[in-house]
RNA sequence: GUGGCUGUGGCGAAGUUGGUUAACGCACCGGAUUGUGGCUCCGGCACUCGAGGGUUCAAGUCCCUUCAGUCACCCCA
């Protein structure tokens, strides 16, 4: 155990780190771009929060949280997602008093307690944004083609928007019980899963992956058909501004999201080929949950992406190009005296804002030049007993071999000069 | 929480119906080249064959338990 990590949790070593910070760039620089400002929220919460915020029903608060108390005895929760601690801050802040709407972003670690398997940890990474204050459906729509300019930026092809109204608290209940008038001959047939659900949230039905249940509830209305008019009004123009925005979507009347609070406007961007777990984005509008959550009556729309599971994506699409690392030069001494002349010549040059690795090992020549060739560094420096004697060094261009005396007074001109040039 | 598959040196992996000192490749370190890399050759590098228990004269090879990885279900990012 001392030497293995927790359980669906990665350590993000040095050789893809790389791929990490080229991705949180791209988020930033398109946050910036729509407007948002990064807010930074406490990795745990009060368990309170999640609850009432995220919803008892969903699977998240019933079965995924990790949730502790502390010394004081309070019930903390590692954050399961970034929309309840958002609405949080925004009312605890009371940033509802500022210019509005309020648009943020998150970026950062997330927990859930399930089942490790293909793009799904225990411990994962989401960036999101958060917009209060408006219910217009143009925010809908530029919120989705935000997420899906950030998809294009990455270089993801072949991703497909779903998208649906769940309706508000009036056409859901409505609804709701027009879909359990449908099943109630047939409740008995349905699986196990489903007559639960049948009592609690029937619409999650239409996400079994059950044949049986999916027959039975092949025919059944949808909540397109029975939306009021203020929402079919908003789903029409979500639809429209999205047609002008020349983003393509499916209709999916099917999708039913797996936490409580949305509303109105759900989506969720699907990628193929990275295995069961393909939705590598998702959202919607959340319009109560402000209030619920203790402030003033505000609306919001949000959606997070996985950033674990868009790394996958590129990776199994190919387009994840590796970056080469090098670097300008490599100090290689021999003997006392010139270990000490190279520590100092390599604070002169990354002064200069050159990439110096130097040898601590004091190994051999040879065993350094092999060093130099593995960073691929461009030039090495040797400096041993004669070189210090007449002031200088054989400075070796590792790419053909070639190597000059170069004294250490220029040492620095001739550097700059053949790396900027090469 | 449920199920399938897997678990041998840093990594990738051989390992016959259980039978002596557990291959091989890569990586790493050193030497051939007394102060010079990338190629070649030579050499070096394994106290637990995931862990614990059992069967047996004998187990990496059989049985049980457990842990971990992986994929899938549930659900989600």
């Amino acid at each position: 155990m001392l030497t293995t990590r927790p359980r669906g949790t990665n350590d993000i070593l040095p050789n893809e780190i790389d791929k990490w910070q080229r991705l949180e760039e791209v988020l930033r620089h398109v946050s910036r771009l729509y407007g948002y400002s990064e807010i930074r929220t406490p990795i745990f919460e009060h368990t309170e929060l999640f609850q009432r915020g995220v919803g008892e029903t969903t699977d998240i608060v019933e079965k995924e949280m990790y949730t502790f108390v502390d010394r004081g005895e309070r019930s903390l929760t590692l954050r399961p997602e970034g929309t309840a601690s958002t609405v949080r801050a925004y009312v605890e802040n009371k940033l509802f008093a500022g210019p509005q709407p309020t648009k943020l972003f998150y970026l950062g670690p997330m927990f859930r307690y399930d089942r490790p398997q293909a793009g799904r940890y225990r411990q994962f990474h989401q960036y999101g944004v958060e917009v209060f204050g408006s219910r217009d459906p143009s925010i809908d729509a530029e919120v989705i083609a935000m997420a899906m300019d950030i998809y294009t930026r990455l270089g993801l092809k072949n991703l497909s928007v779903e998208l649906n109204s769940v309706g508000c608290t009036k056409c859901r209940s409505v609804y709701r019980k027009e879909l359990q008038k449908y099943l109630e001959k047939n409740k008995h047939k349905l699986c196990s899963t489903c007559q639960a659900r049948y009592d609690r949230n029937p619409m999650r039905i239409f996400d079994c992956k059950n044949e049986n249940c999916q027959a039975l509830i092949e025919e059944a209305p949808t909540i397109a058909d029975l939306l009021c008019n203020e929402c079919r009004d908003h789903f029409n123009k979500v639809q429209e501004y999205l047609k002008a925005l020349g983003i393509p979507f499916h209709l999916n009347p099917r999708l039913v999201r797996g936490l409580d609070y949305y509303v109105q406007t759900a989506f969720e961007i699907v990628a193929q080929g990275i295995g069961a777990q393909s939705s590598i984005g998702g959202g919607g509008r959340y319009d109560g949950l402000v209030e619920q959550c203790g402030g003033p009556a505000t609306p919001g729309i949000g959606y997070a992406m996985g950033l674990e599971r868009i790394l996958l994506t590129l990776q199994k699409q190919g387009v994840m190009q590796e970056e080469t690392k090098n670097i300008d030069v490599y100090i290689a001494t021999l003997g006392e005296k010139a270990h000490l002349k190279g520590a100092v010549l390599a604070q002169q040059l990354r002064n200069k804002e050159l990439l110096v690795e130097y040898d601590y090992l004091k190994r051999s020549l040879k065993a350094q030049l092999k060093a130099a060739d593995r960073y691929q560094a461009s030039f090495t420096i040797i400096i041993g007993e004669e070189e210090l004697t007449n002031n200088q060094a054989v400075v070796r261009k590792m790419e053909d071999g070639s190597q000059a005396c170069i004294s250490f007074a220029d040492m620095e001109k001739y550097l700059i000069d053949n790396i900027r040039k090469g």
